[in-house]
DNA sequence: TTGGGTCATTAAATCGGTTCAATTAGAGAA
DNA sequence: TTCTCTAATTGAACCGATTTAATGACCCAA
């Protein structure tokens, strides 16, 4: 069953590939009757013109970029994706995205995708686990195809526009230090995040500036699913003696905040009296719930729009760019969740 | 400022484009002086392959089907794109979204993006206002691009898996009627969404098969965003006497519904007991809030697969397949935010 | 010196459309 | 009947890459 084109099209319908080429195109210029013979014969071979072809002659461009996320379904993603689409449209770019649900062969597999489709360039959020093949990004590198990185990548020489984890837990872990919690635990994220590290490591910074002391068990893992932060919370508190429960409870997320919000209401723990609890990412719905969260709020809508302001300036640019590294930095948000114990 | 083509490379590195080509795609074949020299002439002229010539050729296929939707940051759309990837990936394509923002022309523009990168078929959340214009789709249909809508769209007739709005609606206002509510109102979603009228249509229904009466009072416009409806919800409320409060709302989203319970705890109104509130759509965070939300569950990871097992069967057919129409069901879903008065 | 083999490179054909100058058909005018 | 003009159609060139058979250069063995 092989490819039908504009030939087997003009031939059936006994007119010249340039005829069937006005029709696609609804040139006024051909005669209603053939117009119609041709439309039919269309119709019979299921005839579908390939795109990509009819782009190469006339050069219509259309200026799209790519955004490869890591969950569509997670409000931090799709906040960057608003702040790239607004920048992207005033500068008369469209986005199209695609989720990589956090599988290193999707972005592989999508970043080729898009290099292919004259799609101008990408911002990724990368799928970063261990040491992990970088191939894909050496070879877009090498065909000078313009992409940004929303995370640090080891070994490769990128533009990132990166937030400042580290930073941001710290000083958090710092509030609650000051504030005279001395039993604080932190709810890391799923292992292959390079956010989950950078996390964990703010977090240990902010007890090697203080005269607490870090142990290991104060990193529990919880991962970052809703559902799977309350389970693995539930878990968490299942054979713990009162007396030995955390004051304070630093989360990787805003979602597995509230999973770890509505595990503590199941077992009657009162936020923020018996422990505080704080989030990050500031995602709207944590809002809603009936606690206001504290929380880390990273400026997501500007990243997004600086990422794209970054892509756009390489896509345009007819010499290559020096790299750009931007970090941001957090806001940190008190709400209602925190209480200080001093 | 002309663009650079892999001829100019060619010429400039003092090699035949076939070398050069041979560089792009990694060959072995090349030597290393050469190599070097190719891309540094790469480098230096900032050159970029065109994709889609690339393709052109080797006729490499990557199954690709597009999704556009309205909204990236509502869980509804968001949902309905799980399900079209599971199905997709489960047959091997890919999937890529973009958010038309509830805009005519975006819609436009994305459909006709789409139709010509060879992506195989799309999936779209018809942007409908009034009679708009429809003159993209049949462009679609007469180049014979495999796709499918996700709301009826007036004037054409092509594939559709589409939700039953209006039996939902009733049926949930028919459990408030039947459970001695009859001071019922419905806040409206967005004017041009035709589930907003559908929707409204379902609510006139229930009435006119009960003894109650309708009045266009209790149609109240309030908009599908969260902030938007917590403000036009205080404003409802505002000079209203105590007596003439509803005893029931069924909101247009969970979203809206969300908004409406934050004003009505702002108002110091009790859910449920002073006040029922139905929500639309059985979003993930709506269980969040403190007081489960009743509402209407839409099989959306479902409507997804359907969407895309229609899609890629059309894609996959050789032959010009016969139009589908799904409509599919919804779930009523009683949780803690209605009571009944008898 | 010749022949065989390997490695590197080239030139031409190709993918499936679009474009446009040239041609043809047909109608109406002179 | 011939000429003009317009409308419809054709055919060849083209877009920018990939592919592959053919060629060239070089080395080594006979």
């Amino acid at each position: 069953m092989k490819k039908i084109t504009i030939v087997d099209v003009a031939k059936r319908a006994g007119v010249s590939k340039g005829t069937v080429s006005a029709v696609i195109n609804a040139k006024n210029s051909v005669k209603p009757s053939t117009r119609d013979e041709i439309l039919a014969v269309m119709k019979e071979l299921n005839f579908r013109p390939k795109g990509i072809a009819r782009k190469l002659k006339n050069g219509e461009v259309d200026n799209t970029i790519g955004l490869i996320i890591k969950d569509l379904n997670y409000p931090f993603y799709t906040s960057i994706a608003s702040g790239v689409k607004e920048y992207a449209n005033s500068k008369g770019y469209s986005v199209i995205i695609t989720s990589s649900e956090d599988n290193h062969e999707s972005e592989i597999r999508f970043s080729h995708i898009f290099s292919t489709k004259d799609i101008k360039g990408t911002i990724i959020a990368p799928v970063v686990e261990g040491t992990s093949e970088i191939e894909h990004l050496f070879k877009l590198k090498m065909v000078n195809y313009p992409f940004v990185l929303l995370e640090d990548v080891r070994g490769i020489q990128a533009n990132v526009v990166a937030i400042d984890n580290l930073k941001a837990i710290k000083k958090a872990v710092k509030y609650l230090i000051d504030g005279g919690h001395t039993k604080i635990v932190h709810f890391a994220g799923p292992h292959k995040s390079s956010h989950t590290q950078e996390r964990i490591q703010g977090f240990r910074h902010a007890f090697s500036e203080s005269t607490l002391v870090f142990h290991k068990d104060m990193i529990v893992d919880i991962g970052s699913g809703y559902d799977e932060s309350f389970t693995k919370t539930m878990e968490y508190f299942k054979d713990k003696k009162k007396e030995d429960y955390p004051t304070a409870i630093v989360c990787f997320n805003d979602q597995q905040a509230l999973g770890v919000m509505i595990a503590l209401k199941e077992l009657k723990i009162k936020i923020p009296d018996e422990i505080s609890v704080i989030g990050n990412d500031d995602i709207f719905y944590s809002q809603i719930y009936p606690v206001p969260l504290t929380t880390i709020r990273a400026p997501l809508q500007e990243i997004g729009r600086k990422a794209a302001e970054i892509l756009i300036n390489n896509i345009e640019s007819s010499q290559i760019m020096p790299i750009e590294r931007v970090v941001m930095n957090t806001e940190f948000i008190i709400r209602g969740s925190t209480k200080l114990l001093k």
